[in-house]
RNA sequence: GCCGCAGUAGCUCAGUGGUAGAGCGCACCCUUGGUAAGGGUGAGGUCGGGAGUUCAAUCCUCCCCUGCGGCACCA
């Protein structure tokens, strides 16, 4: 047999038998080495310890130590010790899939009765047994025809459509996990004794549709959390509490926001202390804006679906929209309208209105545009997924030569509210062409440029998302990551050869011939709803001071103080400052209790002291001393601090 | 929309086949207290909606609505 030769990450290679297996690898090196391996990357490919390599190739050795490797196998091989655990139990469950995600696994079974909460603990407790077992795992590779008779034999029909799913070129690779068997990929830990039995957890049970299809079958998916120790499965449930903590739905409720209500399900009330932040946040996008160069307009809520018919979406979108019939006694017929699901089919209305020519362009048209969508209801979540809502919406009509410079102005001036918004970096997708589109190649390759080389100009890079763009244009996504590590897309830049197509937008260029715009669709907040919600999040309810929507409190010590407090209001009022009295015959620890409780930035105490030497004492949320000055240096400090971070 | 769970006072939640309870909040009284809950008294509920079973339903059954966790969807 001839030999192959190995590269280790030092750069010695050593040569080996063709077939040798990581293990052996391993134990060629050291006894330690080989009681410690669990994998191998080899080539790139994470490699199980027994699968033979045939060919020269890079190999690293991985242990414990090394988390990436460690983790997808400990969390892989859970998931097939929970299944396993599942069929020990409920031997008539059928078993498809369980792959690991972040932070552990899933497995989907299809089974006629629920699994219960209850029966988490107990398919739990059985786990911990399979993992004492310590019982050995081995794999190895089938035939196609043998492994689905098989399947067939044991009544596991969705094994079955997997393994006939499997590319021809493909391995059909099996692994037993003592007597349990599944088909799986690998790599795996080498006996079920390795999995740290105490730093796994069950979490929940959903339904999941069988491969993702919601025309398919609806299984039952159990989703568990794994890690290498007690300790980071602990940080990790401590982490989902603060994530609890923060949640803006029952932030809105504590802070006196917003509320929902059934008889408006995905619509929002605003109260006036969410409306405060709400009005805050858009004045500044419009400021923004008209820093930007745009015109701002504001199109009708309901229009008639002559115009959505016009625009593609009724054929696309009928369902997704709030439909408005009109009886009207003497209308020979009922005019069927829609709630605006989108603006740009408005905004190509206003920019029809009068011939345009190249010399208008780009011409920036933005609007608060307020919109319904029928969301589905499943769909619906707090401010993040609503059914009526406010985009920050524009639409650049350019032209094609434009591109490239409308994008690169436009992702800086996200740039610069994502700073001023808290948010100091962010990351960019980029949307290629898919498989179904409207326009030339020709067309798309220029725009796809164009988007590529304004995103360099502006400085970023950006992650491909191959072939998920718009049927009518390229996109790129902007990606924000929040005070704990989630990601959420906000802004968006879409490029439409189409819309301009359908609805006969033109221009008069210099050649004094009609031509076709191109539109630009982009929003940096997304909704206003939604990206509330993102900030209430992101700064667990501590909004900075000039969002926030009671920036002051001015709270009385002993009543005698009252009449300077009232005083202290209406000098901050005047200055701008949304101040409030609290004269109320409580304590003044209640009082502080219950406003840092509200997220007040900002308490103000005064008591007999402060009343003779007209001073206040200054109190910052989060912080546990107070500070005494005088009453006119606290309202000159304030005035500043609440100017946005836009204003000079 | 699909699967599962839930809906009792403003909020968080307990509870029962014989029309309900706690804490917080709220109102009033006492207290004037120096930086995260002072004390007392009191008001407050068609038990999500509808139908059914029953002598009797907040409780059991069915349908619907809404919410929550996923899935699917997200112009």
């Amino acid at each position: 047999m001839a030999d192959i030769s190995l590269t280790f990450p030092d750069g010695n290679a050593r040569s080996y038998p063709r077939g040798v297996t990581p293990a052996e690898v391993a134990a060629s090196i050291s006894n330690s080495l080989a009681k410690k391996a669990i994998s191998a990357s080899v080539d790139g490919s994470h490699w199980d310890l027994q699968w033979p390599i045939e060919a020269d190739a890079n190999i690293t050795l991985h242990t414990m130590k090394d988390d990436g490797p460690a983790l997808e196998l400990i969390r892989h091989d859970l998931a097939h010790i929970m299944a396993r655990a599942v069929q020990e139990i409920w031997p008539e469950v059928r078993v498809t899939i369980g792959p690991v995600i972040e932070n552990g696994w899933y497995y989907d079974f299809d089974r006629e009765e629920p699994f219960t909460p209850e029966d988490l603990g107990v398919i739990e407790a059985k786990m911990k047994e399979i993992i004492n077992r310590r019982d050995p795992v081995t794999t190895e590779i089938w035939e196609r025809d043998r492994a689905i008779r098989y399947y067939e034999a044991n009544n596991e029909p969705y094994k079955v459509e997997l393994v006939e799913a499997i590319p021809g070129d493909e391995p059909v690779r099996m692994y037993w996990h003592g007597h349990w068997q599944d088909l799986c990929r690998g790599p795996h830990l080498q006996h079920t004794g390795q999995v740290p039995a105490d730093a796994f957890k069950l979490m929940k049970v959903a339904g999941a549709y069988w491969r993702g299809d919601s025309s398919r079958q609806m299984l039952q998916r159990i989703y568990g959390v794994g890690f290498k120790n007690r300790d980071d499965l602990k940080a990790y449930l401590t982490f989902l509490e603060e994530a609890e903590k923060r949640d803006h739905r029952r932030l809105g409720r504590e802070m006196e926001l917003f509320h929902m209500q059934e008889e408006a399900p995905g619509m929002v009330f605003w109260h006036p202390n969410g409306w405060t932040v709400y009005t805050e946040l858009r004045d500044y996008m419009r400021r923004a804006q008209r820093r930007g160069g745009y015109v701002e307009v504001n199109t009708p809520q309901v229009v008639d679906r002559k115009l959505w018919e016009r625009s593609g979406h009724w054929d696309k979108y009928q369902e997704h929209m709030f439909i408005v019939e009109v009886e009207e006694e003497h209308a020979q017929e009922k005019r069927m309208n829609a709630l605006k699901p989108m603006n740009c089919p408005c905004h190509v209305q206003i920019y029809n209105h009068g011939l345009k020519s190249y010399r208008d362009l780009p011409l920036r048209m933005a609007e608060f545009g307020s919109c319904n969508r029928y969301e589905p209801s499943g769909a619906l979540h707090g401010l993040m997924r609503v059914r009526g809502f406010v985009q920050d919406d524009a639409h650049i009509f350019c032209e094609e030569r434009q591109i490239e410079s409308e994008t690169k102005r436009f992702i800086d001036m996200l740039a610069e509210v994502y700073r001023d918004l808290g948010f100091e970096s962010f990351r960019v997708k980029f949307s290629d062409r898919p498989e179904t589109r409207a326009g030339s190649d020709e067309v798309w390759d220029k725009a796809e440029r164009a988007l590529m080389a304004a995103t360099e100009a502006a400085g970023y890079s950006f992650e491909l998302n191959p072939g998920e763009g718009a049927f009518y244009g390229p996109k790129l996504e902007f990606v924000l990551t929040d005070a704990i590590g989630r990601d959420w897309q906000c802004g968006t830049l879409q490029v439409d050869f189409v819309l301009p197509e359908r609805l006969d937008a033109t221009y008069v260029g210099e050649d004094g011939a009609k031509h076709r715009p191109v539109m630009l669709h982009r929003a940096i907040l997304g909704s206003f709803e939604r990206f509330l919600g993102i900030l209430i999040e992101n700064f667990a309810g501590r909004l900075p001071f000039w969002l926030a929507p009671r920036q002051v409190v001015v709270a009385s010590i002993v009543s005698d103080a009252d009449p300077f407090v009232l005083e202290a209001v209406e000098a901050l009022k005047a200055a701008g400052i949304r101040a409030e009295a609290d004269v109320r015959n409580e304590k003044i620890n209640y009082k502080v209790r219950e406003h840092s409780v509200g997220k007040v930035p900002v308490i103000l105490a005064i008591g007999q002291r402060e009343v003779e030497d007209r001073t206040v004492s200054m109190r910052r949320l989060g912080e546990k001393g107070s500070r005494v000055i005088t009453l006119d240096e606290a309202v000159t400090q304030l005035a500043a601090e609440a100017r946005a971070p836009d204003m000079p």
